[in-house]
DNA sequence: AAATCTCCTTAGAACAGTTCTAATGTATTG
DNA sequence: CAATACATTAGAACTGTTCTAAGGAGATTT
């Protein structure tokens, strides 16, 4: 498809959100969206450090940490909170739930409807809900 | 083996886990499970360190981490992550969901037969299901 | 292209929550 | 009561994240 020509597709993508499209966060989102493979992605800070640098892309942590937040603003990922002390970033933004491997520290998406919340209850004191997240936690048997 | 005098509930519930019911663990146990007013609590250590000292308890930080971490392990307490970077313990270890105030970082019981979760999917490569978390995040409106 | 403005990136320090260490203290056992 | 095994402690260390202040780079205007 198309290389690096300069309007591609995540220049528009990162200007659609209102984000200058920097050497640094057009680096960063070619890894988290247009990985090989094409999948899905829960990543943390960290991972994604090595990754930008495994790839020669000179960036500070800082920036990792703020471009996540950034994309995360703009509807660009999303934070799942799984484990305390660890933060993780989910390239799919649509309606879905998580597989939580405890043993590996790994997740898998679960697509939206394969879950069916049913009765869900009043929020108290007229709050609105931002989100239902649901978390399968699995314990490893062997692997 | 009529060693032990009843001389709380609270020493027995330590020993019947397995934990020496000392200084610390009773006063920590007190606490926690014999509040006034004896509604199930979502504690974080700092917090509950905090009520120790006001209770002119002198226990260490890590004693708390400890004793939290061993109380959960035994069943008294179960660990909720909601947040990354801060750890809740709850009260309440019977099956129960939560509401999660992302404003203030207050949480509140959902009685589990409130929240009815149907074809729940199959974990993969005959993993366990450890348990089933759902969070409602709920954004305050007004305060 | 130069000037300019604004925003971005950076290294390292600072920070919060948690865990570790190793010395001392205390409940239990014999 | 002595011996033993476990508990507690203060503070250091560690991890993940955020902050700071200075220089760098994209956008806009000339």
């Amino acid at each position: 498809m198309n290389k690096d020509r300069p309007y591609s597709a995540l220049v528009h993508r990162l200007k659609s959100v209102g984000l200058r499209p920097t050497r640094q966060r057009l680096a960063l989102a070619k890894l988290l969206f247009e990985a090989p493979g094409g999948c899905d992605r829960h990543i943390t800070a960290e991972q994604l450090h090595v990754e930008a640098v495994a790839d020669n892309v000179r960036v500070s942590l800082a920036t990792i940490y703020n471009s996540l937040h950034q994309f995360t603003e703009a509807g660009l990922l999303r934070e799942v909170v799984v484990d305390s002390g660890r933060s993780y970033f989910d390239t799919n933004v649509t309606d879905h739930h998580h597989f939580y491997f405890e043993g590996s520290g790994r997740l898998q998406d679960i697509p939206g409807d394969m879950v069916q919340l049913e009765s869900l209850p009043t929020p108290p004191g007229g709050a609105k809900v931002a989100r239902v997240d649901v978390i399968i936690r699995l314990n490893e048997t062997g692997e």
